[in-house]
DNA sequence: ATTATTATTGATAACAATTATCAGGTAGGA
DNA sequence: TCCTACCTGATAATTGTTATCAATAATAAT
């Protein structure tokens, strides 16, 4: 069985044990999150589902995706007043970086974050539930396409 | 002469270099922005400069902040659909603590972060930009407030 | 100081992502 | 199979922000 087939019965098992009812659109939706690597769109989600099921609304898409946020199984990355996009695969927070050209979203490795947020706890007394650590950047395919002597 | 006037008069000098008006209201604007330091909301900006100039504008608030943000002068904090909040005191990238329940910012001291950062450069090869660095909280304060037993 | 030029202001309309509403449809238990 | 509550789909409403535009006022030139 595959990652994504994987987690894909995660996702339901989790609706089923919250009484959700396990609909097709739901499923579909709940699919298009566990087979993408790529941080989807609302956008996104909504056109891949209309293809095995065209007369979805895209208030569905939000109101699965609200769902999914409560239970704790999908990680939404805003951007101010950009779209939001979504993880469904690792919900917990995790560092992102971000091309600004091509708006891809990649998930490197770093895990010093842990010793940070100990040492917060101990200047501030916050008690700290959550973070979000992003990086802005261009990708290399992106550096390459730009025109020589081009800056930005 | 105080920190916030000195940064005052920075603003004000940056603006008149590149060719803007020096209005009473932009003044004001600025004046609020250099001696808040909690990270005000247009809102908050709005609202204390009406005080001064009760016919002024909101989308005057706005704008002129659009114009620090291009110069550099100004950090924002977007959060979702929430309203963003500004900082025009470091208006360069730095972490951020921020209280979930009374919606304090406060700027925490950590410098770690450049180390990660140049981490990443090896790793991906990406050329990085920005960055934005959140952690999300309770702050002592709040923490005392909570009845006993509740939970979250 | 007066005038001309043109950025800025203020009021409001427009916008875009998201959320709420609600009638009709359907999943899942009796 | 039938019932009932949840879900879907279409669309209206919402909200923070941006665009529009006539009137105003800051600056440079006279």
């Amino acid at each position: 069985m595959t990652d994504h087939k994987i987690r894909l019965e995660t996702m339901i098992q989790k609706m089923r044990e919250k009484g959700c009812r396990i609909t097709p659109q739901r499923i579909a939706i709940l699919g298009v999150l566990s087979k993408s690597e790529g941080h989807p769109s609302v956008e996104s989600i909504y056109e891949q589902v209309k293809e095995e099921f065209p007369t979805t609304s895209l208030a569905t898409v939000y109101k699965n995706i609200s769902m999914l946020k409560e239970l704790g199984e999908v990680l939404e990355l805003g951007f101010g007043t950009e779209s939001s996009r979504y993880d469904g695969n690792k919900p917990d927070p995790h560092p992102h970086l971000i091309c600004t050209v091509c708006k891809k979203i990649i998930d490197p490795d770093l895990d010093s974050l842990k010793d940070i947020s100990a040492e917060l706890v101990d200047e501030t007394g916050f008690k700290i539930t959550s973070h979000r650590l992003d990086f802005f950047g261009i990708c290399p395919d992106c550096q390459g396409k730009q025109l020589p002597g081009e800056q930005k």
